[in-house]
DNA sequence: GAGCACTGC
């Protein structure tokens, strides 16, 4: 213990002096004006940011910052919006510990991890900028799809999950010397499973430090988990907000949302407006009607731009939330104003500079999972006191704002729960579990996770991927379950394309999976900011980007065009069909817009595609195909896609509605299927529950295929009595007469 | 015959 001691002091070089960089390069033996990092002198740029950086309140507390660093292997720092510390804690970090390893061409790193791809790779630009380096030198990030750094990097900047990634081949992360966990209040997946994992690493990594950056004062909580590490609170800097709440509870959100904006309009002095509401079509219509409200009020008021915002706006769309308000009609007459009415993702992903007034009717869309039925459903329900007080935040950034929340200040003391619940306690672990294991992580019961799932959901996470084969029945990760663990995609699928190639189509089962795996990322990325936060939930499951667009003045024409490549057997293999053209069309943007297909989704699904191909070479699963004209292509394909998704399957009872395998729930197909038939068997993608409980993404398969393919899960003395266990009963029956009929042939 | 809060690998 005592030399791991010495030698974690002598390991960490603190400066003494805070004033950086020029004193460092100096004892480096160049001159103030040469870079440490690049052996460049100093831009004047770098001086003049430098001067800007030194005013941050991160910097007041750079020597207590370091010295805290020095003496403790985990450190906790609070800093709310606009303290910096996401800038410039890597790189005090940086300056003060020694990187250097006995192999002098490679250093160690630090990394900072980040909830979202967008704030990995716009922090770490500017990082680069204020350290006088190329991004991708010395300064670097890694996301999804883009590995932006290199052999000198020394400071990276990478989304949670990718380090997760990294950790699965480097399960000690011995390239690092710090990670600074940035975000930690949001509490994604990602970032807790990170908390147990680091923990376990660092009792065997003595030279390791961890820094646990977050926003809240649930800070306290971090600090017990870590087993009492320091904690250090640095001041944010937003201006006051005033909060208004409402004398009686709002019967209608909506409308007293839209009375509100009016109201702001007519009464308050100039400034932006940004209104919170929980959906797509609700904020369409809340638009409708503010813009027809204030064009009764005919020329006494200003002009307003009203924009709507939300995640499945096209980029051009979203970019409008960022135009200034309209100038007034008359010189001297009333200012226009902006009004934004946003989804929750004006409350972590986007700002919106210029917002003055914030109306919070104090609800979002969140998914609630039920392991019991294995469904997680959507619902509109009421959000947490810390995602109200980020969204009062948002009136703060450039000057005094007024925040007007649509409920009683006693409902605010009294019903919201003070933190969104942590995603881990409200998602399908399926997946999380597969890593965990990969990891090396068997005794899962006694992970210390910082809130454990509940064990019933853990328990179905086990079962799931013992039945697909991923653990064997003491739980331990088999050969297959370790090749399904490297594909960035839910269990189901990764097992769909493992074993495609026995049904020698690999190559569209890829297809398929890459459509089913949506990631519309990266169109934000104009619209980024350096501002970030809080506790609002994030989920996983499986959820299908919108392939087909379909304009609200070109329904019918949309309509026909996706009719066009619909499939009867069912939406994979529309889907399929899809990808197809989409190819065939040299993947042509006006091809897409003239037949109502998304193209950022398909660009997008190709992307996902050259990543999974090159992870089936890495374990050699080959690519192959059969024939497009024999009748066992598609054949073949749904029986892959059955490989897979076994689990997820519904029967035509004769009453003439679905019931789901083994759970018994009533099913109906979505109206959006492009079957011409109602298949006695259907394998379905995903379960939603609106209207009434809909199967989205269904396909027709065979019951002599279940017989065949997972007879293991299909077993009959462990099967609900319901019409299904009857037809699979004959189903045995036939199949073994056939065998017998095979045996007396021979 | 219906509708998609937000992320990530």
């Amino acid at each position: 213990m005592a030399t791991e001691r010495r030698r974690k002091v002598s390991l960490f070089d603190v400066v003494e002096d805070p004033g950086g960089g020029a004193k460092k390069a100096k004892a480096n033996g160049g001159t103030d004006l040469i870079n440490r990092w690049n052996g460049k002198p100093y831009s004047q740029r770098y001086r003049d940011i430098l001067e800007k950086r030194k005013t941050l309140p991160v910097w007041h507390q750079k020597d207590e910052f370091l010295q805290a660093l020095k003496d403790n292997q985990t450190l906790i720092l609070v800093g709310e919006t606009g303290s910096g510390k996401t800038t410039q804690i890597p790189q005090f970090v940086l300056e003060a510990v020694d990187i250097e390893t006995p192999d002098k061409r490679r250093k160690m790193m630090i990394a900072c991890t980040q909830p979202r791809r967008v704030a990995a790779m716009s922090v770490s630009r500017r990082v680069a900028e204020e350290m006088d380096v190329n991004i991708g030198e010395e300064v670097g990030y890694s996301i999804r799809f883009e590995d932006c750094s290199s052999a000198r990097t020394v400071l990276k900047y990478l989304t949670d999950g990718m380090l997760l990634r990294e950790a699965m081949t480097d399960p000690l992360l011995e390239r690092y010397k710090v990670i600074v966990l940035d975000e930690a209040h949001e509490r994604t997946l990602a970032t807790d499973v990170l908390f147990g994992l680091l923990k376990e690493v660092l009792r065997n990594r003595p030279d390791l430090k961890l820094v646990v950056m977050s926003a809240t004062l649930e800070a306290e909580k971090f600090q017990g988990y870590f087993n009492g590490a320091p904690l250090m609170k640095v001041p944010g800097r937003l201006h006051p907000v005033e909060i208004f709440y409402t004398q009686e509870p709002e019967r209608d959100y909506l409308e007293a949302a839209i009375r509100t904006v009016v109201q702001i309009h007519m009464c308050e002095p100039s400034g932006d407006i940004l209104v919170f509401l929980t959906g797509e079509e609700e904020i369409e219509d809340a638009c409708r009607k503010i813009n027809k409200e204030v064009s009764n009020l005919g020329d006494q008021v200003g002009p307003v731009k009203v924009v709507p915002l939300y995640s499945t706006l096209p980029p051009a769309m979203q970019q409008k939330i960022f135009e200034p308000a309209p100038p007034p009609l008359k010189e001297g007459g009333p200012p226009g104003r902006k009004i934004v009415v946003s989804t929750n993702i004006a409350e972590t992903s986007l700002t919106i500079d210029g917002i003055v007034y914030v109306i919070d009717p104090g609800f979002a869309k969140q998914v609630v999972y039920n392991p019991r039925v294995r469904v997680e459903s959507l619902l509109v329900s009421p959000i947490s006191k810390a995602s109200a007080h980020q969204r009062s935040g948002r009136a703060g950034r450039t000057q005094p704002g007024k925040c007007f929340r649509l409920y009683t200040e006693k409902s605010f003391n009294n019903d919201l729960q003070p933190q969104t619940y942590p995603e881990i306690l409200r998602s399908n672990l399926a997946n999380t579990v597969l890593t965990l294991k990969k990891l090396g992580i068997d005794d899962l019961v006694h992970f210390d996770f910082m809130d454990p799932p509940a064990p019933e959901t853990l328990m179905r996470a086990l079962e799931v991927l013992n039945y697909l084969g991923a653990l064997d029945d003491d739980g331990n990760l088999t050969k297959l379950g370790e090749i399904m663990s490297e594909f960035p995609l839910d269990p189901q699928m990764s097992k769909m394309l493992v074993v495609s190639p026995e049904f020698n189509c690999s190559n569209e089962i890829l297809s398929i999976s890459a459509m089913l795996s949506g990631t519309l990322g990266s169109s934000h990325q104009q619209l980024s900011s350096l501002g970030s936060m809080p506790p609002v939930g994030m989920h996983h499951r499986i959820l299908i980007p919108n392939w087909f667009v379909r304009p609200r003045e070109a329904q019918k024409a949309a309509d026909e065009a996706k009719a066009r490549f619909g499939h009867i057997d069912g939406d994979h293999l529309t889907l399929l069909n899809v990808y197809h053209a989409y190819k065939q069309n040299n993947e042509d943007p006006s091809w897409c817009y003239d037949n109502f297909v998304n193209h950022r989704a398909l660009k997008s699904a190709d992307n996902v595609r050259q990543q999974l191909v090159r992870i089936m070479a890495r374990f050699n699963l080959k690519l192959c195909s059969s024939d497009f004209n024999s009748r066992d292509y598609y054949v073949n394909i749904r029986k892959a896609m059955l490989a897979g998704n076994f689990m997820q399957v519904a029967h035509l009872e004769r009453t003439g509605h679905y019931l789901t395998v083994k759970d018994n729930q009533v099913v109906h197909l979505h109206p959006s299927n492009c079957l011409d038939h109602k298949p006695e068997w259907v394998i379905y993608n995903e379960y939603v529950l609106t209207s009434r409980n809909f199967i989205r993404t269904v396909t027709d398969i065979r019951g002599e295929w279940l017989v065949d393919i997972a007879p293991h899960y299909y077993d009959l003395s462990n099967f609900p009595q319901c019409e299904a266990k009857r037809v699979l009963e004959r189903l045995y029956k036939k199949r073994e007469k056939e065998k017998e009929e095979a045996r007396s042939r021979k």
